[in-house]
DNA sequence: TTATAATATTGCAATATTACGATTAATAAA
DNA sequence: TTTATTAATCGTAATATTGCAATATTATAA
């Protein structure tokens, strides 16, 4: 098939694998880290920065702004971008727990 | 094309993407918290509880498998799974460390 | 040995993702 | 206005993922 059956699963499931989706390609990855690295607003020179065609690393950002984690600015003929504080503060806290569930649980095996 | 283009991104970059891909499915995140929930290793009943069929399961376990997050304990005819404690450790501190970043960063916008 | 039970594997269909050339849209500069 | 510059969108090809029926495998029970 290749379509995931949300229906099945709740709400907080669907929003972790939603949000680590935007993790799960190394462009998108590194596009995150070049803003981040900029420690500011990162006026869009990520197709030099990272080896992928135009079309390509806007798609990927594309994605990450339907996600909320980043945000465009226009700024004349070039867009600046960087990340949204709050949502990536809300991101961080669902993954974290999700991540901290070993801190309950007994070494079994 | 389809096909992603490991090669230009670094090891992090691309270990990153790999192991959030482990995350990037509800089904992936239900699994993971029924054994987390049972507090210990789960004799697969992850069928029942998780309403795909038994192929599916199957499927997404090997995923989780082949990246060491679970491992799998042969116990009579049936397999019991356990989290993989150092493996999910170093998972954590690895996306932790991605997560963290913007504690660095100015808030620019 | 012959069932029975539980899980893994195979094969396939459908959908999703990745990548990029070409085009379009919008602004700035000449 | 014309010409760059920059980024988004469109269209398309290729690969990946998801899901499941059918089958295979493995170990126990009868």
């Amino acid at each position: 098939m290749g379509l995931t059956k949300s229906e099945i699963f709740t709400d907080t499931q669907n929003q972790i694998a939603t949000l680590a989706k935007a993790f799960a390609h190394p462009a998108r990855v590194a596009i995150l880290q070049q803003i981040f690295k900029a420690n500011a607003c990162i006026c869009g020179d990520l197709v030099d920065e990272i080896g992928l065609a135009q079309a390509t690393i806007s798609q990927h950002l594309k994605e990450l702004k339907s996600l909320g984690l980043i945000r465009g600015k226009i700024e004349g003929t070039s867009v600046c971008y960087c990340i949204n504080q709050e949502k990536w503060s809300k991101m961080k806290q669902l993954l974290t727990a999700f991540f901290n569930q070993d801190l309950n649980n007994i070494n079994c095996c």
